[in-house]
DNA sequence: TGTGAATTATGATTTTTGTCATGTGCCTTG
DNA sequence: CAAGGCACATGACAAAAATCATAATTCACA
């Protein structure tokens, strides 16, 4: 059967050139002209794949995609930007919205036709796995995996890079962040013993979307990323219980907007203060941990004046000790009721 | 099969007793006497459902929910909370984290028993539904749903609600939103036409964890919560969409993380103003979208006189016409090449 | 169509936080 | 053991944002 593209563009040679060159690859083209008509046309015509320029009069291609993500039926159709722009900065964007790949303007045949198969392919391979599993249940499914091992600092992998892995973490923590456009580091999360990461970019095969490094030494257990999906699928328990894992996710982000939004540094480095003392259990408590305050600070979203600032504070109003770089919490249960 | 039950408490004697009931109705009681050996015994053991204190020495409940609640073996796994306080702070808090449920001690036993058996039967039928439906695929599975309008500032569901239904927005647009410790609104999310909303809490039939409302007048599908479940749990491709869609909405949440830790009130109240463009498209664009400064705020999570006088440097720039609580976008581009 | 309440706008002021500058102590390295 | 580098600490100042106050204007409703 024949696939069937959704060409969402407003210049009218554009798309109409486009199309022209999908129906000859034997491609079936269905075009919208605007933003809305291409949100309506992608509910009723349930494309395999979606072409979106991002620069729109109207309902622009950020919008597209952000409206289509919300909904069950549309969110799983491969989605790729069609941008003038080489801005880095467009493409990023459209990338951490949830795209699964982007092609520049102009483009040559060949670019347009391989990153669509490309795209059709992955799209094909993640529904033929999760169909065979779905199938064959019951059999004990066993993920193929090897362990590596990281030092302190070592980067695990970078914004941008393809999506190989599925982590766990066996031992030691690992830290996730992201930049902002002034290249201010925000820490999104820690990951102790036994957590995983990496997977909400791996189950849509996208490059990373933050990046990842060792906040101490660590032993790290890697499933190829096609390994985990299928992991994952064999077991329909298993898929519930890993969308209960993604939304509680959820949930911790939306708690932690609040807190950034309207929370006081202070409140803001008192929780992370307590959540590095949660995840990181490593290390014996009589000295402290090693924390070095730009981490402290890129935790609690503030500067690293301000963060040691309120550690000063903390230090004398005795609810923490502080020998260098070291930090023993005294009091953690101030320590938590400070946070609210 | 005796159904499995970890207690985690570090004290002896509430541990013990606690045990004992448990196993005087039939269950099998495994102790873990603090909050690490607790996270050991939750993956060796593989408990049917856990019950956790709150407040322990070193790792503490909410630490062990967390570590949990990362892990896929675990996260699916019944968590209730047992809490000496009955301080609302502690228990929202630990629910917002992902427990299912509390206990306030001292508890009567059939208390105690009936919260579990609950629990245990909930969980039970998420794991009946999608077992079956995994066994019965090909059948096109249909949802039952009402539709139900809802006035312009209507509530939908407040925070700690329990979870009847997901809803899919037909008209209009909803706005979800939470209350921080002072008082103060953030807006987490708009959802506009074809937007579904609801869905994390009523996978895992927990309260609501947020308010929701119409900010226009609104036109909802209304899907029963198990409904919605089968329906979702029908196909392994609708599932795999679904993980999409969630994994979307985690990268979308880390972005406005990232935006409030280090983004100016301009750039925030910019993104508020074209993300309301995008979602509300209903109303005519001429006289352009009646706006709240209140709303515009609550988005980028500042106080309403700041967006106030942001908005009255992007009339002066041209970006923008006002019109009493009418606002007209001119310049969507500029507009939108500010938030970076 | 007028009136009062609510919202918007804006000035003045305070509070909070970020930035720059400089000093201190510790740790590494030659 | 000394020198240099680096992270931590803190003061001084600047910038950003919140708060308070009050005027102007919309808007809902009789």
């Amino acid at each position: 059967m024949k696939k069937r593209v959704l060409i969402i563009e407003d210049n009218p040679g554009v798309r109409e050139n486009t199309a022209e060159i999908l129906e000859l690859a034997g491609y079936e083209a269905v075009m919208a002209e605007d933003g809305k008509q291409g949100v309506d046309l992608a509910v009723k015509e349930n494309p395999d794949l979606i072409l979106c320029d991002i620069m729109m009069p109207g309902l622009d291609g950020y919008g597209v995609l952000h409206i289509l993500s919300q909904r069950v039926e549309t969110a799983g159709i491969p989605f790729i930007f069609l941008t003038a722009k080489t801005e880095k900065n467009d493409v990023r964007y459209g990338m951490s919205l949830g795209a699964d790949d982007y092609i520049t303007k102009p483009f040559e045949e060949t670019d347009l036709l391989r990153t669509i198969e490309n795209r059709l392919r992955k799209a094909e391979a993640l529904r033929q796995t999760t169909q065979r599993n779905a199938q064959s249940q019951s059999a004990q499914v066993t993920m193929q995996s090897h362990v590596r091992h990281y030092s302190r600092k070592d980067s695990i992998y970078h914004e941008g890079d393809p999506s190989m892995y599925v982590y766990k973490v066996l031992k030691g923590t690992v830290r996730l962040y992201c930049y902002n456009s002034d290249g201010k580091e925000y820490t999104s999360d820690l990951i102790g013993a036994e957590g995983y990461f990496g997977y909400v970019s791996s189950m849509q095969s996208k490059p990373r979307e933050e990046n990842a490094e060792a906040l101490q030494d660590c032993e790290l257990e890697l499933y190829p990323a096609d390994e985990f999906i299928r992991y994952i699928t064999s077991d329909s328990q298993m898929m519930v219980s890993f969308v209960k894992m993604l939304s509680n996710n959820i949930a911790e982000k939306e708690k932690d907007l609040l807190k950034l939004a309207y929370d006081t540094v202070r409140k803001r480095v008192a929780e992370a203060l307590v959540k590095l003392f949660e995840t990181v259990t490593e290390t014996d408590n009589r000295f402290g941990i090693a924390v070095s305050r730009e981490l402290l600070a890129s935790m609690a979203g503030t500067s690293t004046e301000s963060a040691i600032r309120v550690l000063s504070g903390f230090k004398s109003d005795g609810l923490i000790e502080i020998n260098g770089s070291h930090i023993k919490i005294v009091q953690v249960d101030k320590l938590r009721s400070l946070r609210w």
